[in-house]
DNA sequence: GTATAACATGAGTTATTGCTCGTGTTTAGA
DNA sequence: TCTAAACACGAGCAATAACTCATGTTATAC
């Protein structure tokens, strides 16, 4: 877990350290990032082997990086301030919609995802994880003020493990998928609200 | 995709290509697919690693076989028949319970799933996938007569979505865990049949 | 009893992995 | 202009991967 990385001093090697990471990226959401190896790696961005080891002292400094990267281009991808006054379904849509697009920018999201249940690199895979959920618990206070933090942190868990396990659903329309997700989180969220608060009191998403 | 193995024909052999795929389900477990040798596996299960080669001519193969064994269990595992009677609502926790009990009978059969997201086995993996969502559908049409094949195909995929979303979550208790399941899917189930049918016409499930 | 197929065994082959290291080139600061 | 640090480069190394094969040993059929 004590894996960090040479972070380059000039701008020339700024380039290649970022090629890198999106060389990686884009073969890890290809083939897996057990089976990539960093040969591969460093000819796909056609830059020396040596040099890849010059940034990364070895292959979990890459995969660390380049969810350090992730985590911290998160922050500016999703909605920033939640409005009480717009409807809680508005909200979900927008965030899913924001993740979509995220996934979508960032090639290795979605394989980097799947790897929270690969023993080898959970820890890693964690922060994203972390990100996202403490995110929606946020979100959460603000339209279901009965919950508490144990409450909320569970439901927040909860509606993240749904969107990933939807998410790498294969067999279904990505469009069909969106609605499928939100019908799920919203249900999830009114049930889950419903059951713990024994009577939806303080509920300010519209519905009772 | 076409790899298959030589199935042991004396009682003999048939202990020991047992044992082969315990061990590999085992390691598998543990570490994940792709860091597991064949090395590893023949060493676990204290067997040599020519014989490992004789039963399986390949470590896709071996794969193949692990997987073929959990899909002919599951038959067993699910409960058979759907009572109309029954509510919904408890034939849903016995499903749940039973893929429970199935994934603690069986070491791999969550980092299996895991790999329906890892290009090099999806192939393998899917056929697992489709054994349930295939009993699932079956369930689906005693309870909402009124979906055709389409929803009942959609409804039954993002509830295993769903499920092994929720499955592959950390840091969530699996007694809660277990709840928070029952109730995405009671309450997406709800949602889903509302919004196809726009009525709810024909739910026989209890909940209008 | 004997022939044949099925199985058992593990040292060894080839390819690939993550990674090193010696040598040469740029860059930034004084 | 000079110097030290930062970077560039790629042949090559030790470890390990998947897999083979020559040489035995058991079981089964007739």
């Amino acid at each position: 877990m004590t894996a960090s990385w040479n972070a380059p001093k000039q701008e020339r090697s700024r380039r290649r350290f970022d090629q890198l990471l999106e060389s990686a990226a884009v073969l890890f959401a290809k083939h897996g990032i057990d089976v990539v190896s960093t040969n591969h790696i460093a000819e796909h961005a056609s830059i020396p082997i040596g040099s890849l080891y010059q940034f990364f002292p070895s292959k979990e400094s890459l995969l660390a990086a380049l969810i350090d990267q992730y985590t911290r281009e998160m922050a500016g991808a999703f909605p920033a301030a939640f409005d009480p006054a717009v409807p809680f379904e508005i909200v979900v849509d927008a965030l899913i919609d924001a993740l979509i697009e995220f996934d979508a920018q960032h090639a290795a999201f979605g394989q980097l995802l799947v790897h929270l249940a690969s023993p080898r690199y959970t820890a890693y895979v964690r922060i994203m994880q972390d990100v996202i959920v403490t995110y929606v618990e946020l979100m959460l206070g603000v339209y279901f003020t009965a919950l508490n933090d144990e409450q909320r942190r569970r439901c927040a868990l909860v509606g993240f493990g749904v969107v990933k396990g939807l998410s790498e659903l294969t067999g279904l329309d990505r469009a069909l998928l969106a609605t499928e997700i939100t019908t799920v989180l919203i249900a999830y969220v009114h049930a889950f609200v419903a059951r713990e608060t024994t009577a939806g009191v303080n509920d300010k998403s519209g519905k009772q």
